[in-house]
DNA sequence: CGTCAAAAGAGGTCAGACCACAGTATACAC
DNA sequence: GTGTATACTGTGGTCTGACCTCTTTTGACG
């Protein structure tokens, strides 16, 4: 089986399979491989669940493009498995998109700031439109990852994000008023538009942690001789995926 | 398949099945769920690659128990599709370092005092033997990550840190005096101590970034008409996982 | 008591058939 | 000629049952 992997990871690093590409139909592929058909599709299953590759029911197996998502599945999964609490995902947002912020004024070129320019004119428009206001939200928050010039982090930062989105999208319907987190936004916006890293990350720390307090999800402060919630099956872990354009903005 | 997938996540979300835990032979685990045992062994190997589940041959599967290592594989494979570059994934370990350490100086307990001054003493004592002292550094960090109490955070540090390790190894096998970087780490370890988030971060990005150059990892200065150097097939990128202690440290 | 060979139990692979889905071509009605 | 319904083709998904390989246990033998 990891001849399987193996073999793709070859193809891929040897630049010969590109994101996007097909692999040949399993039947085929097997057969040139001589493998067979079961051993080549527990490799590509490990490839897909890794989110390398893409499988398509009736049409073929293809090489992942779009932007990167590692990982994704598995942290709901893990968190599951060690009891990821809520405060934790979101302190691990705050530290990355607070330097992810911080990078992208230092980095980010034109069409990034056009691009947010852009998002944060669309909230505006949609401040009485939950649902549609979150949507520029996540692409914002996106755009300035891409700005900041480091793939890697922003993988990171959409896995961590993506299973937050639900309680997110809860948390927005019911806001009253989003006057005042699309002004946030305009600030952090212009603090990147001006490369001042420290103020772009000032702001979206402040940002932020409104909104970790408008989800209920601070820390829990240390009180001793009390038992940390036995954390009940369901506990506020973690969540489904969010959606996510294609071909991603800007 | 995700039949497969749901149910075995239901059981780790139930509590029914803890880390560590065996589940059925694939025959007679198949046979419950009135499935065959081809899918069957398609969702195990979807979690086995996701790090969720741990598949021992002639032997069982089990339940992913110790430390979270989640999207391990696939940063290396994604980095490859990507062509992420080390002066990111450097990049992406300063950020998160530091702010594990600032973390670590604010929450860290007695017992990760006393782990990394373990460790410390054991670099200096391995000051002639990079192989020994690499391994001592890895736990310091790893130590650090612990005492941060955001395992979410730990978890990424080490899938970071983890495609870097055979580049650290090389690097210090070449280093003629590792006495200063040792001195770097007490220094660290003295800043978590006395509970200096600020001190804590200042020095582990000062140690970071003095890695970094020894390693050549720099971030490319940017200079004009000068085409982003068509990432030769087997450019600097990603490399395997690195070996870890299974019950880790502290 | 120790050694090593056999057996049992588990995952890994193979082969070929059949099912389900998506896209395309074709035939038919209008 | 146009348009819709139908059949066909290609591709991934599942099933079955056999056999291979590895690990652990067992027990015979020295």
């Amino acid at each position: 089986m990891m001849q399987v992997v193996n073999h793709l990871r070859a193809m891929i690093e040897g630049g010969s399979l590109k994101p996007g590409d097909r692999i040949p139909p399993e039947r085929d592929f097997a057969h040139q491989l001589n493998i067979s058909r079961a051993t080549l599709r527990a490799g590509i299953g490990y490839l897909a669940a890794l989110g390398v590759m893409k499988i398509r029911h009736g049409v073929g197996t293809f090489v992942a493009d779009g932007p990167p998502d590692f990982g994704g599945a598995s942290l709901s999964f893990i968190g599951a498995l060690h009891g990821f609490q809520s405060w934790q995902m979101f302190e691990a947002r705050i530290l990355l998109e607070t330097g992810l912020a911080a990078l992208a004024a230092e980095r980010g070129k034109e069409e990034h700031h056009a691009a947010l320019a852009e998002e944060v004119a669309e909230m505006f428009a949609a401040v009485d439109n939950p649902i549609e206001y979150l949507g520029h939200d996540v692409i914002f928050h996106r755009i300035i990852a891409q700005a900041s010039g480091n793939p890697i982090l922003a993988a990171i930062m959409e896995t961590v994000t993506s299973s937050m989105y639900d309680k997110r999208r809860k948390t927005v319907e019911r806001a009253t008023d989003l006057r005042e987190s699309a002004d946030m936004h305009r600030q952090i916006y212009r603090a990147i538009r001006a490369r001042s890293p420290l103020e772009a990350r000032k702001l979206m720390e402040q940002h932020l942690r409104m909104a970790q307090a408008a989800q209920g999800m601070e820390k829990p402060s240390t009180r001793k001789s009390s038992p940390p919630a036995e954390r009940s099956t369901t506990a506020g872990t973690m969540v489904e995926k969010m959606p996510r354009k294609e071909s991603s903005a800007s």
